[in-house]
DNA sequence: AATGCGGGGCG
DNA sequence: CGCCCAGCATT
């Protein structure tokens, strides 16, 4: 690969990046709800929801969100498990968990005012450097870069850089670009432009360099390196996990319990689990696994098939089986310390699941 | 510096 | 099937 055409010079010879993308920005902005305005509550509320998200996939979500809750008095009053059923099917859900600690805290230690600054909103949870100098530019005007998957790409293959984008370390020589690009007069529109510039123009497959307004100044174009950029190394190998799960039944209620922390679905519920390291599990097994929470199988039912689903995640395969279980008695109280606790159909409709979870359920019809 | 965390859409 | 998406927290 040719070396990076980078060029070592003062900050003026870069106008024409920051000219092409203000140029080309007012006519083939998407019309999005947060871009009418400046409230910094509903701005922060837009970038957590669009943290590794589609815009098509986080628009439903970011409605839901600044419709049931239009302040941030009313998210951080709302109680936890509702902030995670609106989430639900998002994904990456410790971003909703931090989002509503956030609310919390600026209402009760900074009187429902978000800090108004950069390094203020960095100090928030669940605000890193890229939501940090989104919503200081957006909502301040403060003159912040973002950084951003949109923006590493369109940097690293308009001036060439060929740093992995997967390694840290590489975020620095970008964000020293990205900040001798950002211009005083206009830093809010133009990270809004480079990022849009990304998502439209020069996306990751197939971008459109035959309309570029960049063609003539980009070096992977003018090089043809344009499938060759942005460098990024490869993630580990994902690995399959069987999951078990146990749809413990009694009269007109379900066994489920919420999920803990350092594993996959934190906050969610599902049913009670049992891992193995084989697709199949063993009759025996499953019910010594049922008798071990106290459960005593009533024998007068006839028992389903175990219902079989694959779910892939960006980190692991989890292959699972729903075992329908009727139990001829409620499950003991001690059974509190798997955390499982009885639900009706209307109250499980409004606990916050996985997809995996709702499918299962929407399928059977619980 | 490396790892884990969702789900959907695209080629 | 692999890749990427308006990243962040934890170790």
């Amino acid at each position: 690969m040719p070396a990076s055409s980078l060029p070592l010079t003062t900050p003026e010879s870069y106008s024409w990046f920051a000219e092409a993308l203000l140029g080309w920005y007012p006519r083939h902005r998407r019309d999005l709800p947060w871009r009418h305005t400046r409230d910094p509550y509903l701005i922060w509320l837009s970038e957590v929801v669009l943290q590794q998200t589609r815009v098509r996939q986080g628009l439903p979500y970011y409605l839901t969100f600044s419709t049931t809750y239009p302040t941030v008095q009313a998210l951080a009053a709302a109680p936890s498990d509702e902030v995670l059923r609106h989430w639900q099917g998002l994904g990456y859900y410790s971003r909703a968990r931090n989002m509503h600690h956030t609310a919390q805290q600026v209402v009760a230690e900074f009187g429902g005012r978000f800090p108004a600054s950069y390094a203020g909103l960095l100090q928030l949870k669940g605000v890193g450097q890229y939501t940090a100098a989104a919503v200081a530019s957006f909502a301040y005007d403060e003159k912040v870069a973002v950084l951003d998957g949109n923006v590493y790409r369109v940097l690293a293959r308009v001036f060439g850089l060929h740093h992995d984008i997967a390694a840290p370390a590489s975020r620095k020589p970008f964000q020293l670009l990205a900040d001798q690009l950002i211009p005083a007069d206009h830093p809010a529109e133009f990270n809004q432009a480079i990022m849009e510039f990304g998502a439209l123009q020069c996306t990751p497959a197939k971008p459109d360099c035959m309309f570029c307004p960049l063609q003539s100044r980009c070096f992977a174009f003018q090089h043809g390196l344009v499938a060759e950029l942005p460098v990024k190394s490869k993630a580990k190998a994902t690995r399959t996990r069987y999951f078990h799960y146990l749809v413990l039944r009694h009269a007109d209620t379900v066994y489920l319990r919420k999920r803990g922390p350092k594993d996959i679905w934190e906050g969610l519920y599902d049913f009670a689990l049992h891992e193995t390291d084989t697709a199949e599990l063993p009759a025996a097994e499953l019910l010594a696994a049922v008798e071990q929470l106290g459960g005593r199988v009533a024998t007068d039912r006839a028992e389903e098939p175990a219902v079989a689903a694959r779910h892939v995640l960006s980190h692991q395969k989890v292959e699972a089986r729903f075992h329908e279980v009727w139990l001829s008695a409620p499950l003991p109280p001690d059974t509190a310390a798997a955390g499982l606790a009885a639900y009706r159909g209307e109250e499980i409709e409004q606990l916050p699941k996985s997809v995996l979870i709702t499918n299962y359920i929407s399928n059977k019809q619980i």
